[in-house]
RNA sequence: CGGGGCGUGGCGCAGCGGUAGCGCACGUGCUUUGGGAGCACGAGGUUGCGGGUUCGAAUCCCGCCGCCCCGACCA
């Protein structure tokens, strides 16, 4: 885990103290490294907020005393609630939680500092995994000649309504019109033809995080944009063989990204010929289940065969004293991650953060009324960072102190709350006295008091349970809103009133899928790899199928 | 690209011929503070742009521009 981010000291000047207040993610002390956040303020005429909600009216929520049991009441009401307009609830969430705003450039986005600090969390823990996998980070241009993206026919076709074209530069007409980059498979192929040309230089092991540009009709924050962040691994091999256990590797490590830090159940399979990469031989992804019941592909894994070294001519003799085209991968995983976890975990008050990746892990919430409080309340407060700092386990735990004096308590609660903070510290003069904090979790609002010196073991054993916790009721909520069909008229039934993943034979034909595509919305998500053997009859022809493949309505 | 709608302080809106107002947010002060506090005072707008009609245009007419929503691509 990362170093702690640091609170606030209490002997800031009000001034200071707004001011970090407002930039969550912010590290005040100069012992925690200062997260390098650009403030970046958008434009005048932007569109913000096309579809604005009347401000929440403060309902004055009735007083409560401590320890009571799980409230129901809904404080945030400042947000489209998800059962009334989903897409609404989630530009809401984005905007108000201040993850993402629009720019003054059409369907790309700005990323604010608190949604960009769960994207790094995010992607460091990927990185990890990727590096430990055996892959070196490296960098390719931003612009590739035309010439190389027209070399992979089916690549060029694939791509070619999406790419944006630089056609001047300098004062005058280019020769030859750049693309910006929709990804880079091309350039790359084009770039390690001389580097190859003995079995020894493989396999070549690639991974690049940058950005990439694709012309988008409807864009939606996180989930598409024009440009949008992501890595890209690009690998090179000696045989086909591994090459095609590279590409299910990193899958798995999708998946393991989604399980382990995302709390996101996840279905891994493949593509049908239909929804594959342009350019690639096979393509694996796994899908995910939002809140609404539709699935998100969140991470992509390509087998690219021999289409492109074939293309670009890059050769290397093998052991046998063969020239051969080496076999390729590519597998991409983007921002739109930062969507799915949004979207598979929010409610309506707001953000529901796992633990691993919440830009805080903790929020403490001082509560004092006379100066003496606030004396006793800071001291208390001191102990019990100093201790999350340092836990029994070495690890530091990611907690912010609201020491904020203009607004109450209440709305610090409602504040963090729909930031998604996991776990909510509030000390105030009476827990003092009582040599203790209440500890409430955001997920489904029980509170405990918990004795202050347990704290330090407490938190994070609360942390991981909580972490645990999300991962359940996202596989319950996937597994009640995952239904099976046999006949197609069930399937549209299905479709149509529940939602959610439907599994149903397909025969395999592509026609069969383009009809059930046309007439229900839903689409063949994956070809599950873990589909028990249960044979049966194309829900369209009535062909033999072995099994079921997942269909949903996907975004 | 076809259909629909909207452009008025930072945000959300009202005003629909007589020279711009409300809520939120913002600033100052006082009282508050264990579930989004209250009061008082204050600051903030060449009404998207350009033309026309009129004694007079945010308002009516014409033309641009921009944005949003709905239908064919995608991580």
């Amino acid at each position: 885990m990362r170093a702690a981010l640091v609170a606030d000291p209490p002997a800031a000047t009000s001034a200071d103290r707004r001011r970090w207040a407002a930039r969550p993610g912010s590290c005040s002390s100069g012992a925690a490294t200062a997260l390098p956040f650009p403030v970046m303020v958008g434009a005048p005429g932007a569109t913000i907020g096309a579809r604005g909600r009347p401000a929440g009216k403060r309902t004055r929520a009735s007083q409560r005393p401590v320890g009571g049991h799980v409230s129901q009441e809904r404080f945030v009401t400042s947000i489209t609630r998800q059962s009334e307009d989903f897409s609404a609830w989630y530009t809401d969430v984005v905007r108000k939680a201040e993850l993402a705003d629009y720019s003054p450039v059409r369907g790309c986005m700005v990323i604010r500092p608190y949604g960009y600090a769960l994207w790094e969390h995010t992607r460091d823990a990927l990185d990890g995994m990727i590096k430990e996998t055996g892959h070196s980070n490296v960098y390719f241009p931003l612009f590739i000649p035309k010439s190389l993206l027209d070399k992979e026919a089916e690549h060029v076709e694939g791509f070619n309504p999406q790419v944006a074209w630089v056609t001047h530069a300098g004062g005058k007409e280019l020769d030859e019109p750049l693309a910006v980059r929709p990804t880079s498979e091309a350039i790359i192929a084009a770039t390690v033809r001389d580097w190859i040309h003995s079995y020894r230089d493989l396999p070549l092991l690639m991974n690049l995080w940058n950005n990439v540009v694709r012309w988008e009709m409807r864009t939606r924050l996180f989930l598409r944009t024009t440009e949008f962040l992501w890595q890209e691994g690009h690998t090179f091999h000696a045989t086909e063989q591994e090459a095609l256990e590279e590409t299910d590797r990193m899958l798995d490590v999708y998946r393991r990204l989604c399980d382990e830090w995302l709390a996101i159940p996840v279905t891994s399979g493949r593509k049908t010929e239909s929804e594959k990469f342009p350019g690639a031989v096979t393509t694996l992804a796994i899908e995910a289940m939002m809140r609404d019941r539709r699935a998100l592909q969140s991470g992509t894994s390509h087998h690219l065969g021999q289409n492109f070294t074939r293309a670009e001519g890059i050769e290397f003799l093998d052991r046998d004293n063969l020239r051969k085209n080496p076999w390729g991968t590519s597998w991409g995983l983007s921002t739109r991650i930062v969507g799915a976890t949004i979207m598979a975990h929010g409610d309506d008050d707001g953000l529901v953060l796992p633990p691993r990746v919440a830009p805080y892990q903790v929020v403490v919430v001082p509560i004092w009324r006379r100066e003496e409080d606030r004396v006793a309340v800071a001291g208390a407060v001191e102990t019990v960072l100093a201790a999350l700092r340092s836990t029994p386990d070495g690890r530091a735990v990611r907690v912010h102190v609201d020491w904020r004096d203009d607004v109450s308590p209440g709305f610090k609660y409602s504040h963090w709350e729909l930031r998604g903070v996991p776990l909510r510290i509030e000390i105030g003069p009476r827990d003092v006295a009582a040599g203790q904090a209440v500890v409430v979790r955001r997920v489904d609002r029980v509170k405990e008091a918990a004795p202050l010196a347990a704290l330090p073991a407490e938190i994070p054993a609360r942390l991981e349970r909580y972490q645990a916790d999300l991962f359940e009721r996202a596989a319950r909520f996937r597994a009640a809103n995952t239904h099976a069909a046999d006949d197609y008229d069930t399937f549209r039934r299905v479709i149509e009133e529940e939602g959610g993943f439907v599994m149903a034979h397909w025969c395999g034909a592509a026609a069969c899928e383009k009809r059930i595509n046309e007439e229900t919305g839903a689409t063949i998500r994956v070809i599950p790899f873990d589909a028990p053997a249960d044979p049966g009859r194309c829900l369209i022809d009535g062909g033999a199928a072995t099994d079921r493949v997942l269909f949903a309505r996907a975004y």
